[in-house]
DNA sequence: GGCCAACCGGAGAGCTTCTTCCATTTCTCC
DNA sequence: GGAGAAATGGAAGAAGCTCTCCGGTTGGCC
């Protein structure tokens, strides 16, 4: 995401960062933060949410409690790091918008964020989660992306009239069961599932299907509950 | 690891006990190897395979010792309860090779075993993993009955000829995501996601797939990796 | 250069879970 | 009913993780 401006004005008055936290910190603290970051996404993507935090601590080369002092919570890190994996997701949303086989863009953004899901384990989190504090990057806005693509999918005839939102939310979770569990396979295995899945999501199935699950894209995170 | 054989038999010629384990205990010891089980399988199902030894003990109304002097490793534990699993599911595939309609066998036992994972969280486990010393339940057999469904199907023409044998385990796993995942809705969630996938895997689906992962039904039970 | 608030890292308390050890109890056989 | 092997339960050690406290260090401003 990078949102961040660099460069505070020395004298500004008004305390901006509308993200909240990165400025006013001297230059050795804003250093280890942005270290802590990189160190946390790449350990979501290798090793799942679950990663302790002494780990990251310790890939990011500083001592726990700065990584405390900086994150108070583990929750407060994920907004942080999620926040830029959704603006990833944001980006691909938007190229699919804009390719002009509404089919196409559909079927193209969910095999990427299938894709993207292997590659970061972390990426499921971000997408099923909601962060309270994660400011600035707003699912609401992904949601409303992703219900357009669905929607010019279904005017152009192509993706079935009974596909509902809470679909793409099955597809993240079910392409999650199998990176999880297919071990080496998981590339192989993520496309395959996908595949599958897109072809169910045709129009020309005619096939009913049981009632859509309730399920929302927003998800409040619970630390607690696995 | 220090196992005292704690059942030598002072001169029994044959060793009978195909399970392994469960005869030449004392009573008492075989009546709590018996609550063990039956908590064992209860908190699986409630709480998925993580669940604490202390709980299961504890569960069992038995000390942790107790525990741990029946069932060395937490794999020996599985490897018993997930036994009784497989039994359930090998006369599920029985039964659905005994459906005159291939398809409908083959369709029901899918829905079956992925409405069984709804309920026992630790079926996935037990239907994806191999416990070496799971003796008497053998995986192979499973997965022989599994191939006569599927080829079955296929010769009737009615599931697609590209349909592998490794799409059971992407099946589960995948299913097994959305109900990690899904909450108070995984019921709903899993059985659309099945009806999908079930749809995909009928003949008359022409589009190619990705190349089969070569997921094994089978897979060894390696407790660090998670 | 020197001050000091901000910052740092590591020690350690507290918690959960796994695993082993051992004094005591219980069953079985005679 | 008594001897002794088998079995028991709980304490305790080990390990991993989370989170806090505190003495020492450093960047930024005069």
């Amino acid at each position: 995401m990078s949102v961040r401006s660099p460069q505070n004005p020395p004298d500004g008055p008004a305390r901006l960062d509308p993200g909240g936290t990165a400025n006013g910190l001297r230059s050795d603290a804003r250093e280890n933060r942005e270290r802590i970051l990189r160190a946390a996404r790449e350990a979501y993507a290798a090793q799942g949410i679950d990663v302790p935090l002494t780990t990251i601590a310790r890939r990011a080369g500083v001592g726990i409690a700065t990584l405390y002092r900086r994150f108070p919570t583990r929750a407060a890190l994920m907004a942080e790091v999620f926040g830029e994996q959704l603006a990833q997701c944001t980006a691909e949303l938007h190229k699919a918008l804009q390719d002009p086989d509404p089919w196409n863009g559909f079927r193209s953004f969910v095999e990427k964020v299938g894709a993207m899901q292997t590659t970061d384990r972390g990426l499921t989190s971000a997408l099923l989660s909601h962060f309270p504090d994660a400011a600035g990057h707003d699912h609401g806005h992904i949601e409303e992306l992703l219900a357009r693509l669905v929607q010019r999918a279904k005017d152009a005839g192509k993706l079935r009239a009974d596909f509902h939102l809470g679909d793409i939310a099955l597809v993240l979770l079910a392409n999650c069961g199998v990176i999880g569990g297919a071990g080496d396979d998981a590339p192989a295995a993520s496309r395959r599932l996908v595949a599958y899945l897109l072809q169910s999501f045709q129009a020309d199935h005619g096939t009913p299907l049981p009632r859509p699950a309730p399920l929302e894209l927003r998800r409040v995170y619970a630390p607690s509950a696995s």
